[in-house]
DNA sequence: TATTAATGATAGTAATACTATTATATTAGC
DNA sequence: GCTAATATAATAGTATTACTATCATTAATA
């Protein structure tokens, strides 16, 4: 019965959601607004209107638009650090973590009963489709040092230390991982919107499979 | 003295722009003004008082700006593959033509004294900071009919045909190019702008090393 | 010279992304 | 139970954007 808490930098919005009904209120129409019109058609007028409250009420939490997409999608790297650590707790072998972190990756999430305001298999949806407007915007290099990306970065940390036991040798795994993840967010998208761009076929075995081969050959010794 | 032009997709424009010299002077501004400001804060107003001409005539050219950017993108990877045919002529392995093929993805590019009116340089930092954009819409599926994506599609099926040479049995060869192609953009962006992402130091050498390894690690056939 | 096409000049509109102000309701401390 | 602080609602307003429409002018063409 434990509760949850994934931390986001206060950066990362004006006022606290989690604190507040109406804050909870703001995330989940959000997460479900956005994926269904994406990114840019949403408005923070559409957001009042479909929780009865007002678009200032909405600015007093976000300062724009942007700032809530860089919230939601640190929330979801944050949620899946927590759930690689729970995995992690009963895998041994560095390649058993890898490959069960590609899994996580790919795999739909389903909905923790815990924090109902959030819907993780939405939020996972919006990723794939939104993830990289957080960061190619000229405004990248002040919102990293705000911690705008601090989620994604540390993911890749993780993995890339998993996969420095397995061969120290390795020159790239920074580079690797974050190629890795960002593959299996456009993958995804792929298979679904621009299959020549994809050998997969729906459902994530073969992209699994795809970024699974492609990590552990990388990183491998043996020429 | 030969004279190239690199044929986009009649959907991609309202009016060709190739074949007016506003039409050349709206490129020319658009890819200046675009690399200075990012797509975001571009608008077709900025456009037009920048070469002493109209909003109203921009629109002639182009539906707006997404349509705009797509030009740009698909006029890029046009040229990619024009500069990759020109390159094979004297490559004969499939691994010399890969290796080669990542160069080009990645190192600079100079400027063709026979399109005035393209900074190639430039339109590759372009693709690099604004790329995904072009499909991370709502509109993908519409778009992907009307051929937005046609370039990025043949430059990937070219090197998948390539890497089959090396090994026919390699399962995703569409997935792993792909991934190379957005991985050789997103390393670019990652080096200037979100170092932790990445492993490679400024320059392109570092990149071309863990693009070219890990591209033939995976095709190859040996355990 | 008449016609057509391309561009310029100008105006206008609906929507967006905010900011500001005031009123009301709720809660917490005393 | 009263006061003060806080959160939210209600409303209004502004600058900018992303267009569309109209008409005049210029240049090219037949």
């Amino acid at each position: 019965m434990n509760v949850l808490n994934i931390t986001v930098s206060h950066k990362l919005y004006q006022k606290n959601p989690e604190e507040t009904d109406l804050g909870k209120r703001i995330l989940s129409k959000s997460i479900e607004l956005m994926e269904q019109m994406g990114y840019e058609q949403l408005t923070f007028k559409k957001i009042a209107t479909a929780i009865d409250s007002t678009e200032a009420s909405v600015y007093r939490y976000f300062q724009n638009k942007h700032q809530l997409l860089a919230y939601l999608i640190n929330w979801y790297w944050g949620w899946l650090e927590v759930k690689l650590a729970q995995e992690f707790i009963i895998l041994n072998s560095p390649e058993n973590k890898l490959k069960r972190a590609v899994q996580l990756l790919v795999a739909p999430m389903d909905q923790d009963a815990r924090i109902p305001h959030i819907n993780e298999g939405t939020l996972q949806r919006i990723v794939v489709a939104e993830y990289p407007k957080i960061y190619l915007t000229k405004e990248v290099d002040v919102e990293n040092k705000e911690g705008y990306f601090h989620g994604y970065n540390r993911i890749c940390d993780i993995l890339t230390m998993i996969a420095l036991q397995i061969n120290p040798e390795y020159k790239f795994p920074h580079s690797l991982f974050s190629t890795i993840i960002s593959a299996a967010q456009s993958q995804q998208f792929f298979v679904k919107h621009l299959p020549r761009l994809s050998d997969a076929k729906a459902g994530c075995e073969d992209i699994i499979d795809f970024l699974t081969e492609l990590t552990l050959k990388t990183i491998s010794n043996d020429e």
